[in-house]
DNA sequence: GAATTAATTGAACGTTCGTTTTATTATTTG
DNA sequence: CAAATAATAAAACGAACGTTCAATTAATTC
């Protein structure tokens, strides 16, 4: 056998990419071999190559696409002007909604760092490390306006970051609890951990959010 | 070759255990192989299975372990009769202290879940569930009181968790903060992230703390 | 000091791994 | 409709995997 009827390289190369996704989210990259890859699309082993010239590749092509949608989701949601307490509810709330609508794609990024190459993996930690960034700057501008009390900028950057990213490890959609209502308490958590001085209950943040993106 | 001049079992499978720690939380359990652990013991693989019958057995002794680790840690630390502030200051820093300690045994504990057997899994979520059960008591006795503001138990203690916990991923011994500082103000935030109402400073809850422990 | 037990080696087993090569067929282009 | 190209299958490569087994030597027991 050969080219199969109805074969398409660009159906087949986004079945490769979710494929992946999924069963390295499940397995470990370690533990997906390419057979399985290739089963799960409905393909021979070698047609992957095709698209991808190593397993590494693959890995990498799938985390750095990760790390560019969230940049660029924060890019879309950020208000341009704005005081820390809105900036870091729409971080909050734009973070939340990235990572549980990408639950998988956020399990490969976060696990499997340690496959990659010394000079991919420099890569994607610059990528985090840019998306991090913007966090500690809502933070430290709250702080010198006095309208957070946080100790240390980069601590309580990198302990949101861990607790936002947590909701991946238990919700699950269609349980308890709503998005929206994970994404509610989150922020109120997150407002009182950083001390934010305007404590007009979760809607404030959220009312002025939206009444900003209007204005833009 | 065969039984080597100086050869001690007790010795060699503590050895096995502290270097299967260390290589699995470095490359990963699924990219540790029995034949690199073996070398980095200075021993021949099949020497490994005279002390574990088969890879899984090692990988579970050892989360077992952890799990019983922190556990007892706990039981130990735990002020019998105290304030809810007092016992969720007492759990965070016992948190933290721990998983800093055995930081490579926690990432083992976390990360590896999947390669274990179904009946192996629920036995270490089920000691899980059990750490977890004592957060979420302080909470919800906090909540009742009237000392904490916690809109829902259950998230709040995952929050919290995964929170303290991500403390492995970026802190090194030795760099900018020292564990007592870092301690410290996560323990500020978690008392802020639950609205703990005295809000006398972080020694508050240390100093009673201490107090407790003494009185026991 | 002989018999027993403890600890380990070295070789081998069958499987699976990532990857390459070659052949073959479907589709598109001229 | 022929030529070119795109997409795949099938088979094979050497290497590495977890694990087993028999042989061998060190330490202990009687």
């Amino acid at each position: 056998m050969a080219r199969t009827t109805g074969s398409d390289g660009e159906k087949t190369e986004a079945a490769v990419r979710e494929a992946a996704v999924n069963l390295i989210a499940r397995l470990g990259y370690e533990a997906m071999s390419m057979r399985k890859l290739a089963a799960e699309v409905g393909v021979q082993a070698a047609a992957l190559y095709r698209y991808f010239p190593t397993k590494e590749d693959l890995l990498f092509t799938l985390m750095r696409e990760h790390m560019e949608g969230l940049i660029e989701a924060w890019n879309a949601a950020r208000p341009v002007v704005a005081d820390p307490a809105t900036r870091l509810a729409a971080y909050v709330e734009n973070h939340i909604a990235f990572h549980i609508e990408r639950r998988h794609s956020t399990h490969v990024s976060n696990m499997e760092l340690r496959s990659l190459s010394h000079d991919r993996l420099t890569q994607i930690l610059r990528m985090r490390t840019i998306y991090e960034k913007e966090l500690r700057a809502i933070l430290r501008d709250g702080a010198e306006v006095g309208d957070f009390s946080v100790e240390d900028t980069g601590l309580t950057a990198m302990a949101l970051i861990q607790m936002m990213t947590g909701v991946i490890v238990w919700f699950r959609p269609g349980e308890r609890l709503s998005i929206s209502e994970v994404t509610a308490t989150y922020l109120s958590m997150t407002m009182r951990l950083v001390g934010a001085k305007a404590h007009g209950a979760t809607t404030t943040y959220s009312a002025r959010r939206a009444k900003d993106a209007v204005a833009l």
